[in-house]
DNA sequence: ACCAAAATGTGAAAAATGTATCATTTTTGT
DNA sequence: ACAAAAATGATACATTTTTCACATTTTGGT
């Protein structure tokens, strides 16, 4: 004990990256009803190798036992998802609605108490049940309840504005799909999420590919 | 000449993932009016250092120089995207219907031809103008039709299916969002994504932070 | 309960990635 | 057109990340 990264400094991004993965397939795992999980049958699940599981194991301070129960609950702990979190989403288009609409982590305890967006024409309805407000009540609503992560699913020329909204109101986190790359501080975690990005390094792996075929 | 990765291995994930930012932020300046571009700049909106970015264009074989259409113009060859694609999402859901209607890639040549669904319901409709077929169907189109990318936005059961499909119809690249691992191969290439991974990291960042904080 | 086989935890080596340096080239100001 | 300032390309160096190796522990079969 007392030798870990977890002591001293932050973990790498790599590992960061890795940690949702594992969580995810132990959770199939278990909804499988293995009774028993192996570094090498969940590295092979990731497509990676058992040392490096252990390794990253290891980083986090490690594991009591492979059982697919402490593993969940092991790694829930590691990625804070032990507690509720609440979210609201900044946007009612398309891609908020996808979001809204996901039941996936519900389970893991993240809640999305409600949506904003600037168009009227919204007002009073709802999307799956959570009710759309007027993003001019954002200040007010951060101020009144209790919000963890907010979602930013708007233009890329508001999201600036809505994570030092975000930052005012107290919460945590932004989870930002506007096409804009927001910076973390000491005040407020930001994960950017580009999509188009994954479809132009898909773009550029295939054509890599095409270039190394031309090559032989 | 001669000396740079291209030539004989792979690039790495790492950089290849930032290749689509740097596109991104050459677009935006280019598109700001700028008239030069330098590596400091670059690097400082994409929150990078100098030397990294002129790393990377070297491992990259190099640009000629650093106006914005030329840094476009060169960045669009690595990635793939002077060419047309040709896409079909499968899953008329509420995240194929949001990749829809992006609009953003159609100015890189990404065109969505036709959306596929299992669902008689959507027989005949159409979303932004892109007609919903019948996803059994799905094996005939692709042997009729020019498709690049198939882009999954099915439930995690038939993806692997949709793969298998795809290896036989001569696509080239999956976009996956569907909660399943997808291999690549020499066949095909795959860019899984996982939204709720990107979700799971920032609540990992989040509790890393109050961690840290509960250290001092 | 014992032995064999398999899996884990850990430190160290190897590989990959990122940073710093500096000579050369390009740009800017006068 | 020239000198000074700034930026680039390429190498060398430092750090990070992954892989390897192996002693220790756990599991499974007889």
């Amino acid at each position: 004990m007392g030798n870990n990264a977890l002591d001293k400094k932050i973990l790498s991004d790599a590992l960061a990256r890795r940690l949702p993965a594992y969580y995810r397939h132990v959770c199939i795992m278990l909804a499988e009803g293995k009774q028993t999980i192996t570094s090498g049958e969940l590295a092979k699940r990731i497509g990676n190798t058992s040392a490096q599981v252990r390794q990253d194991f290891f980083t986090c301070g490690g594991v009591e036992n492979y059982h697919p129960d402490t593993l969940k609950e092991w790694l829930s702990g590691l990625l804070g998802i032990k507690k509720e979190h609440h979210m609201v989403v900044i946007g009612a288009g398309n891609l908020g609605r996808a979001i809204i609409s996901f039941k996936d982590f519900n389970s893991d305890g993240f809640f999305i108490d409600a949506v904003f967006d600037n168009n009227l024409m919204f007002d009073g309805m709802q999307i799956c049940g959570i009710p759309i407000l007027n993003v001019s009540s954002l200040d007010e609503y951060l101020a009144a309840n209790k919000v963890d992560i907010v979602v930013i699913t708007t233009p890329a020329n508001v999201a600036e504005e809505i994570l030092e909204k975000s930052i005012k109101g107290g919460v945590k986190g932004v989870w930002n799909f506007a096409p804009v790359d927001l910076r973390s501080n000491d005040k407020i975690e930001v994960q950017n999420v580009h999509l188009s990005d994954s479809l132009l390094t898909l773009s550029f792996r295939i054509n890599e590919k095409d270039f190394l075929k031309n090559k032989k």
